[in-house]
DNA sequence: TTGAAAGCGCTAACAT
DNA sequence: ATGTTAGCGCTTTCAA
């Protein structure tokens, strides 16, 4: 019915997709005018053009991008790698990306990695198999950053590393400033009077290392004795898993002699079950103690009372990325870049002053 | 260093990748040699494919999936659909997805259409565009489905629509039984004695559509009359902010003569909001009120107390929704098929028994 | 068991 | 302003 030249069957259907040759056919002229006609970058008569898109407008001709990204060694796909799609924050660092790289023409590979190691590796290995033009990778894991796998990747695809361990790595990074988010909310509460901070945060991570570090910093700035009580560790977690661990430790906490009168906790799933913890001891919040996460996602909103937290403007840290992205494929330069975000404090309800 | 045929920059970087004739030239063989020992299908005598497999790891040669698939017709790369991955449920769905399409080799192309009609037709042929295998879409617009959008696209390349509008569509669907459901919910609460109960919905979706049907019947089957001020319906949403229009619908409706004993939310944010309203008039749940939600996100864990809810188990949706596309492009046959899946009742602490 | 050669759909020298 | 032609890196006939 179209009459081209060829046809195929493909996932049972048949397909009837006209080439740069049907059209040429059809307008009367060369592929090669076609071509022309289709990228606009050689000169091409009026008239000529005319037939062209007509005939182009007739068989609803669309370039192969295979084809043409074999030539051109670009193929229009950026890879995104994250560590789980089902977080609530990682989602939000996607969504700034995607608005960046969908006005660009680009198309998004996710690829989720669980958290692990090899798993990120082999993801980002794939992605270069299938020749993205670059490569965002939202908080890569720590060991990979260290051992050299990314710094050599760097070498090869254009890359963007969004948080994660980035001293002296030859990388591209777009990093929230946690240092200062922390200093933020730590400094928040010493302000409104407490001195027995407590510091929630998980096992093993740099951001928590981070963290803790500006921690024992600010207090000793402000002359307050760091007391080992005060540092609460739980196993570890980023999700809903993580309420419960802090609910147990915060308790116990709360129970023994000298309690803190502030919590400062690493991420907001402790932060609402610090909360959860103190109202199950009968503790009004603030009133009794004060509570601050960190990260802003959604759950903060829902806890009664609202938590007041560190927000890290992720959708903003994607965007950046994007860009930072997008201006290193489209525009090489040799050098790397890191960029520092800025954290906002986000007052909410959870924390009051002990001043009279 | 590597002495190959070519190379050539590439996002300011230099690229020296191997092709199959570099392995040719090496291992002393013809290209068409090495393609056989990369696809292993034809006979290589066991010394040649050998010298062929040490060229190869010597050149640490990967095939050029650009080339092959132009030639292949298949690109291993799949789209999936999603009309916002910031919501809480959908990430679920396509964590589901990734599961199976990682194990067989298939990459995601991730498409957010922040549940606009257009940009999600856009999203499908830009898909189309990049030659996907496969197309999945989750909860795919009323009006796409029902202007014959993705009729005409399921004759064109395989595909799955994840929920959404199915009664008589040409398309493979993966469904979630919400007709069951609901009816799952509305009979719990009616099985604890509940006769006076309020219907929660958002202004337009199919799926409210669907449920509130459920209720009316229910409550005829079971002889209840339907009054029409316990439908209560909110401006929409399935976020964070539908939370405070809840509050807002619910308080009004609690304080009105002849309140309801308990409410069947359509989904989480809903029912969230529901007990929130409810304890700000100083109502015990379940004690004065019973609630129960629906989609089983993760916010329910965090309510207090914990919300019943229906799950619908997402991630498998995912699962059944990727093998099912699978199966379609690697065994195409003729017809549509539609998978409907249950539903389970998750029995939390907002809801409790009338009966003395 | 192997290789030569055609060609997937397109771009870009190089001619004219 | 337009066309001819040689590839991009690979698969697959066809022939040996």
């Amino acid at each position: 019915m179209l009459n081209l030249e060829k046809a195929f069957y493909k996932g049972g259907i048949y397909l009837e997709v006209p080439t740069i040759l049907d059209v040429a056919k059809q307008a009367g002229v060369s592929i090669t005018t076609v071509s022309r006609v289709i990228n606009n970058n050689y000169p091409v008569k009026k008239e000529t053009r005319k037939k062209v898109e007509t005939a182009i407008k007739n068989l609803n001709f669309k370039p192969n991008h295979l084809a043409r990204s074999l030539i051109n060694k670009s193929t229009n796909t950026l890879g995104v790698v994250i560590p789980s799609i089902t977080n609530l924050f990682f989602p939000i660092v996607v969504k700034g990306i995607e608005n960046i790289c969908n006005k660009k023409e680009y198309t998004l590979f996710l690829c989720d990695t669980d958290s692990n190691e090899d798993s990120e590796k082999n993801q980002v290995k794939n992605l270069m198999d299938k020749q993205v033009d670059g490569i965002l990778v939202i908080d890569p894991q720590y060991k990979n950053i260290e051992n050299g796998f990314y710094e050599d990747i760097a070498l090869k695809v254009p890359l963007v590393l969004i948080n994660g361990y980035h001293r002296g790595i030859k990388a591209n990074f777009v990093l929230n400033d946690q240092e200062m988010g922390a200093l933020q909310a730590i400094e928040y509460l010493i302000n409104l009077g407490h001195k027995e901070i407590a510091f929630l945060r998980g096992k093993k991570s740099y951001s928590y290392d981070l963290k803790e570090e500006v921690y024992y910093e600010t207090l000793k700035k402000h002359q307050i004795p760091v007391k080992k009580e005060n540092i609460l560790v739980i196993n570890d977690g980023n999700g809903i898993e993580t309420v419960e661990l802090s609910i147990n430790k915060v308790q116990k906490r709360l129970r023994e002699g000298q309690p803190p009168t502030a919590i400062f906790a690493c991420n907001d799933w402790m932060g609402v079950g610090a909360i959860q913890a103190a109202k199950k001891l009968n503790r009004k919040i603030p009133r009794d103690i004060s509570i601050i996460g960190y990260d802003n996602i959604v759950i903060t909103e829902l806890s009664e009372p609202k938590l007041t937290t560190v927000d890290q403007n992720m959708y903003t840290l994607g965007e950046v990325a994007a860009n930072l992205l997008l201006k290193t494929i489209e525009n090489p330069q040799k050098g790397f870049k890191k960029v520092i975000l800025d954290t906002n404090l986000i007052i909410r309800n959870s924390c009051t002053t002990l001043h009279p």
